[in-house]
DNA sequence: AAGACGCCGTACCGTATGTTACGAATTTTA
DNA sequence: TAAAATTCGTAACATACGGTACGGCGTCTT
């Protein structure tokens, strides 16, 4: 028995055609607004045509499209009008529904944004808001993808963005380009790993400055850097979590583009013509 | 200036007739589910003709029916889509530290694992569970570092990993090795990619089962897709949030890693001896 | 490889829905 | 108290919306 539509569809979404289980994955994406509007609306945004809509509500249950709406408006305003039943089934059904990684995790970027002050922030963004600095971001193994992702982000709104990739003796010889005004990015948690020491070595020796993503336990690195952002890690796994980090990486990002808003915006502008 | 249309009513409602101002009062008693029924319903239970409602809508500055309709359906979406600012921004003193970017990446991930159920969850746990199932990641411009991340971690736990990487032509190659027996993994967010397109629905044609990673607007991959997870991506900023996705894949990582847990304990065991 | 089945979209139809005109009733003003 | 203005409902109208029949297409079966 499904108490709730949303409920009824992940029971019966398995045993529907393709286009029809489109219609419920865009209902469900969208849940419940998309349902409250015509099947017009609802067919252009799922990318099917209105008969395959009416074919979905049909195998739902309902005898036609209103009476499908009219459970939706009913389930809405059962849900709007007790506001207990709201705080107690819909924001913390984290404790009975949700995984206990999942839990982990929201909790460790809790901690990880507790333990990070502001002005640290803010100096890094100013850091990489300088124009004529260059930045290089590297990681470890399971990190260098959020060194990458993060340069993909950079490389929008600024220019001299540089990725670090391949292999150890690619990226050292660009030690080279790297000079007393660049930034250099590392991310590295447990295990951490001696090219990315030896790395940051060099690159401090030629002054470099270096900003630091690592664990609570924090790298060796940690001696050799001017910031270090220490995020949580742990979760009930055998692994590490990133998640803490990705979100730092974003909120950077986030920061950044908002203290570039002129410039950043002209480039965005210029990019888009080059299309 | 107010801001939702129940600020707007209480504004204007002192200088409405009687009539009006029942349909305003029932309106608010009701509000919004009340608005979204059509014209009849509304004013039956208001006990007023439907002109009257009609004359009460276009006294709040709506032109029509339909277009009250849609502010209505559109300010429900907004409020839906973070039930949590409210009940955390308040109670919560950390509101006052952090962004509202971080703000609104955990709204998103909350959000996503809410419109996820833990069916989706567990079936394509056991799909990637299948040790003779070739695993295929790949993912767009800003969204492929997820796909390396997700792909690393896999690579611990099981055989048969492979990230498609580098140029467009040769992984399209790699469609050759992929068959009934094996998963696609896709990330794709707006701009959706062509190349991206392009590959799911020849693997498609080959009978290869693709889950998407995308955003709430749907990837037209997702009319390919055995599974689609939504991830939100929403923030205050030009650009969108990759996070919810990546919460997304550590989880299915962690899902994964206790499911294959006798062997992957094994291969893990292995691995150290190699080192 | 040929047939059968089921799915999906195009085109059309009937109707419910929003809308408007007009007159009755009620309130307001002189 | 009478006239004027405003409000409100009845009834007729047009349109857009939900619904359906049909044919093409892909997929699975024997």
């Amino acid at each position: 028995m499904a108490s709730s539509i949303a409920e009824l569809i992940a029971e019966r979404i398995d045993a529907m055609p393709a286009g029809e289980r489109r219609a419920a994955q865009t209902l469900v994406a969208n849940y419940p607004v998309i349902g409250l509007k015509t099947v017009a609306d609802f067919s252009q945004q799922a990318g099917v045509s209105s008969p395959t809509i009416l074919r979905f509500v049909s195998r739902l249950g309902f005898h036609n499209y209103p009476e499908f709406q009219a459970a939706l408006q009913d389930e809405l305003a059962a849900q709007l009008q007790s506001p207990l039943t709201r705080t107690v089934t819909a924001p913390s059904p984290d404790s009975g529904k949700t995984s206990p990684v999942l839990e982990a995790t929201l909790n460790n970027i809790h901690e990880t944004f507790r333990h990070v002050s502001e002005k640290q922030i803010s100096e890094i963004v100013a850091r990489l808001a300088n124009p004529r600095a260059k930045i290089f971001l590297i990681g470890g193994r399971f990190t260098d993808p959020i060194a990458h992702y993060m340069a993909a982000h950079l490389t929008i709104v600024r220019s001299n963005v540089f990725h670090l990739t391949g292999q150890e003796s690619t990226w050292r010889d660009r030690l080279i380009d790297m000079g007393k005004r660049d930034v250099l990015l590392i991310f590295d948690i447990r295990r951490y790993q001696e090219s990315l020491i030896r790395l940051a070595e060099k690159a401090h020796a030629r002054g470099v400055e270096i900003v630091l993503f690592t664990d609570q336990w924090l790298s060796p690195i940690a001696r050799f850097a001017r910031h270090v952002i220490a995020g949580r890690t742990a979760v009930p796994s055998s692994w590490d979590s990133s998640a803490a980090l990705f979100v730092m990486a974003e909120t950077l990002i986030g920061e950044l583009t908002r203290a570039m808003e002129a410039e950043s915006a002209r480039r965005i502008r210029e990019m888009e013509e080059l299309r």
